[in-house]
DNA sequence: CGCGTTCATTGAACTAGGACAAGAACCTCA
DNA sequence: TGAGGTTCTTGTCCTAGTTCAATGAACGCG
């Protein structure tokens, strides 16, 4: 159990909450290894969302369908972040977003279920959720205020300083995506950036 | 302290998590009730945000400057909603947001400081607040996904059709702000709809 | 190796929505 | 009563971004 496979979720939670070895073992104990490999559907929109997965390696996205049948990208996730519907797997109820694996990864996955029990265990873990949240919802308005506020190649610039390994890890019509434009448009964009 | 003006606030709680007397009186003892108004401004960008504010009555909105200083509105807050930069107040980072007084309102704040001592003194006060934060992201999801994936006009209806006494008590142009256009484009589809 | 599929680019025509300007209809407060 | 701010409307012109279509490039996969 001491593997270092959770080396880093380990180190990740105890920078909310001191948490002594015997809860980490049960927290450890509660998740799930999960391999998946490149275009796994996690989920799809329609079910109930019953997991929260830690990326321990790989790549997952989440996204949505509009009424064109557009794919909307809402999130990447790489190592270390967390993917999961939580509003759904909170309120049990159906979920509107499909989460996929971009690349072969390795998941720790804590199921719906389970996670009452380790409420109710490790004290601390309510705490530790709660912050995950708040750094989601961070996230979340800052992406809206961008989509409101900016232009689609200050956004697209911003993503690339976030993230610049980004374009060598998806494909470019899902960051077109994930900004909000069409593929073409993204396309004429970069291709205004190298003429300058 | 069982004053009928704490009624709403324990019946919202008391959703969440079944909270015994004691502890109510706890939790209601920390609150400063507080008259504000119209045209107060709660916060200013650049603050650290030091409290969250329960509305009993009236209106608040919560809203950010782009760089060419046009307002986005974020959140209109009627009775019993709550208002505040919860990422700003947790992290204690300066905020990004104003919140202002659009009616003479009558708030119950929860400061900074106290609110770890109640998390301390009642324990089910995580999970009122891990699900508040539940909410707010799913209305923050919902609100991109509109954003994204939708024309203006229909997000328009959508508002109208959530909200509809909205129009009623706020300016026009503040709605165009949430929606995300101009105050002049408002008016035509307005306008447009009229014609129909 | 070759073949289909997915992916990126480019161009032309189009549209949703913005910027600016001007006027009308208001509150509100002295 | 009036003066000045605020709010809403309307029109004209403009631009960011879309749609559609065509062409290649690159990538699995048998």
């Amino acid at each position: 159990m001491n593997e270092e496979r959770y080396a880093r979720i380990i180190g990740n939670i105890s920078r909310c909450t001191a948490m002594p070895y015997e809860q980490q073992q049960k927290f450890l104990a509660a998740l799930e290894v999960k391999q998946v490999p490149k275009k796994t559907q996690l989920l799809r929109a329609g079910e109930v969302c019953d997991f929260e997965a830690y990326v321990n390696k790989g790549c997952m996205r989440s996204y949505f369908l509009d009424e064109h049948g557009h794919e909307v990208t809402l999130q990447f996730a790489t190592e270390d972040w967390w993917v999961s519907d939580v509003v759904s797997m909170a309120e049990g109820k159906p979920s509107r977003i499909f989460i996929e694996a971009l690349e072969d990864s390795e998941l720790l996955c804590i199921h719906r279920g389970k996670k009452e029990d380790l409420y109710r265990d490790i004290p601390g873990l309510e705490r530790v959720f709660r912050m995950m949240l708040l750094r989601n919802l961070g996230a979340l308005q800052d992406r809206l205020f961008a989509t409101m506020a900016w232009p689609a190649e200050e956004r697209y610039a911003a993503v690339l300083k976030r993230f610049p390994e980004l374009p060598n890890r998806v494909p470019q019509h899902m960051i077109a995506s994930y900004l909000g434009i069409t593929p073409e448009f993204l396309s004429k964009l970069r291709a205004r950036r190298v003429a300058k």
